[in-house]
DNA sequence: TCGCAGGCGTACCGTACGGTACGGTTCTAG
DNA sequence: CTAGAACCGTACCGTACGGTACGCCTGCGA
């Protein structure tokens, strides 16, 4: 399977979705028990028609995670009517869809997975999950940041420091806790405390980029 | 090997750290090398052996993290003749310490390493390296930050949150994006920018948590 | 009705690897 | 000097799993 540039849902056959849905399945109850002959039998199909749609092992694996990657469509957040509110309930969608995305279990599963796969210098998992997590979310937040700039409500140099900062804000140390496996961190603990958390985020964000703040 | 609470170096006889020392070469080396038969070859012994000093994998594994982990004794940072200045200070040397180490070659290994244990349901191996990388700068970080707030040059409620922020403002998408593999984060590349990132991360912290900054 | 493509289920193969067994060697204690 | 413990090297076993081959069934177009 040659590097898929796009992935829609149109790329896969309603049966092959049906067989990336049981892979991503299998992947999310158990870790590494995606073996072929379980998504084989998960999806009621033979073993040989997974070879002959997806390659090998690990083309099933990239397709299961671009398939997944593809339905995740984040709201897009209006950038007309700027003003001091609107700004700042687009900030807060965004950290809202970080934190929400971040500590689901679909997201953890494929990140886990594609942590593994590059400690194993592959990295093309890798890049997809950050292709359609971190970065797809910078891709969408710069231009609201730099209206904001424009319309003299933030206050930055540098849009992707900017971007960067607003990631650390959010998201902190619960994501790599959450794929160490934090017991301290129960999933449930965390959705509760996500509007607290997307508050305070935001507030801090204000707090170093807003038009009166003085930063350094 | 029943749960050990805490391992120094004296847990290993030098030749059994010899043999950790390879174990951790194969798996900085090639992620997921760390076949037995390439430990006993790697490090000149027998099979039998590591059965019988570590048990099984895991407990090589689980031995080689802990061992590692012993390693790091980040410096300790004077608490005392506390002034605005020592306390910047302390704050930057917090942040070059955390970029450095997760920034390194060993900690992407274990992490990966640990991160991958943790998608088999077995969070051992994660526990280990949350306490010995996040939890080791936390405990280290509080009483200074505290010290800082009693001098009345650091403003906040909780030191936890403070803790978590500071966390998020120094280590950013660096981290996820490392343990991915993202090759447009070299580690030169990155290590050149520590230096500015840790002043940067530190403005930002004051800026937040400063005596005179007005947080919300 | 016939032929055939697509696909299911299963049996099968090769290999890699975790774990065990065992003979041979070195070191130490008595 | 000898007995035994520790340990090395290697051969071996069982299993899990990636990948292939093949027989059978179903649906569909000519």
């Amino acid at each position: 399977m040659p590097l898929t540039i796009k992935v829609t849902e149109e790329t896969f056959t309603p049966r092959q979705q049906a067989v990336l849905t049981a892979a991503l399945d299998l992947l999310v109850e158990n870790g590494d028990g995606l073996t072929m002959t379980a998504v084989a039998r998960r999806a009621s199909c033979s073993k040989e028609t997974l070879y002959k749609w997806f390659g090998d092992r690990d083309g099933l694996l990239t397709a299961t995670v671009q398939w997944q990657a593809a339905k995740v469509r984040m709201p897009q957040v209006d950038r007309s009517g700027l003003s001091a509110k609107t700004l700042r309930a687009s900030i807060e969608q965004f950290a809202r869809d970080l934190l929400t995305v971040i500590t689901g279990e679909v997201s953890i599963t494929l990140n886990r997975t594609a942590v593994t796969h590059a400690a194993q210098e592959k990295d093309s998992l890798g890049m997809i999950v950050l292709e359609n997590g971190p970065l797809a979310i910078r891709r969408r937040l710069k231009p609201i940041l730099e209206a904001g700039r424009d319309a003299r409500l933030l206050r930055f140099t540098s849009s992707e420091d900017a971007y960067r900062t607003f990631f650390g804000l959010v998201v902190r140390d619960v994501q790599i806790r959450l794929l160490l496996g934090d017991k301290a961190l129960t999933q449930t603990n965390v959705a509760d405390n996500i509007e607290a958390d997307v508050k305070a985020a935001t507030d801090q964000f204000f707090a170093l980029y807003g038009a009166k703040a003085t930063t350094a």
